[in-house]
DNA sequence: GCAATTTATATTGTGCACAATATAATTGCC
DNA sequence: GGCAATTATATTGTGCACAATATAAATTGC
């Protein structure tokens, strides 16, 4: 056997995760258009979507939801409230915690994206519950990469 | 019903697409550490991984396959030329044209990722044929999102 | 044969992700 | 109470992703 055919372990094509990572790129290309209109990123909307549900997180809450640290979240919250989108305060109780709250305008926001939902799952194409078992297998998969 | 209570659509356990993105940046950081010891990236790694099956592509051709464009790659093959991995030069036939060819440097390191998919491949967790039907499915997602 | 269009790549600028490290507040322990 | 260890966030630096745009070579139409 020579020695490029023989791994096929190495072949592109065999990869395991690579589907993963460009699914993962095209949805959010797929996202971005619809979220122009709010001028928001999807992570963006991914972490107003919590505030919109919570109101008020502190960055190790929101970091762990979404599964992100500070070196990512402290900027995009600055971003955020540059926007005028979030206020980030310290909690009275703590002074390291930085509390981000939704602001009125944040909130408002939440009336723009109503369709975006639908929009999303149009273009996904998939039915619902073949999502839902997409879904999982995601979360199947996160559970064993955590550790 | 309250305003923030009735729109399923905007809760964020409902989003139909966040644990493919977690999943994919959990994937990426799996890969990190293997990949520190062939001190590449996960995506110099599928690069690599191309050409080592075919030896020499343009731009074009790698982006096809990868699902990026010159904006990627552009940077990441210069990277890769200044490790010494790859050689960037020019299509005779087509001046515009930008072959990127696999150096001796560069078809040593496959040696080394020899056993990167089974270290890869025990992280994941999932057995062989659940780990088939998820990449179909992440397949079958990008068929859609890709229009 | 040459202007207009197309094609291939490069550049610029923005925003993630994340490792590594720094800083400052709080908690534990004696 | 005071000092070491812990915790929460911030900073720095690297490398994607990608939209928008630029550049230059090749192709097409006439």
């Amino acid at each position: 056997m020579t020695q490029d055919a023989s791994d096929s372990a190495l072949l592109f094509d065999n990869q395991i995760c690579f589907p993963l990572y460009s699914a993962a790129n095209a949805m959010v290309r797929v996202y971005r258009p619809l979220l122009k209109e709010l001028d928001v990123t999807y992570l963006q909307y991914m972490v107003l979507m919590l505030l919109w549900e919570q109101k008020a997180l502190n960055v190790k809450e929101l970091g762990k939801q979404l599964r992100l640290d500070s070196g990512t979240l402290t900027p995009l919250l600055k971003r955020l409230e540059l926007k005028g989108l979030v206020t980030r305060s310290r909690s009275e109780a703590d002074e390291r915690v930085r509390v981000i709250t939704i602001t009125k305008q944040g909130l408002a926001l939440k009336v723009k994206a109503k369709d975006i939902p639908e929009k999303l799952a149009c273009k996904v194409g998939l039915p619902k519950p073949r999502i839902k078992e997409f879904n999982t297998m995601c979360l199947e998969l996160l559970a064993f990469l955590d550790d």
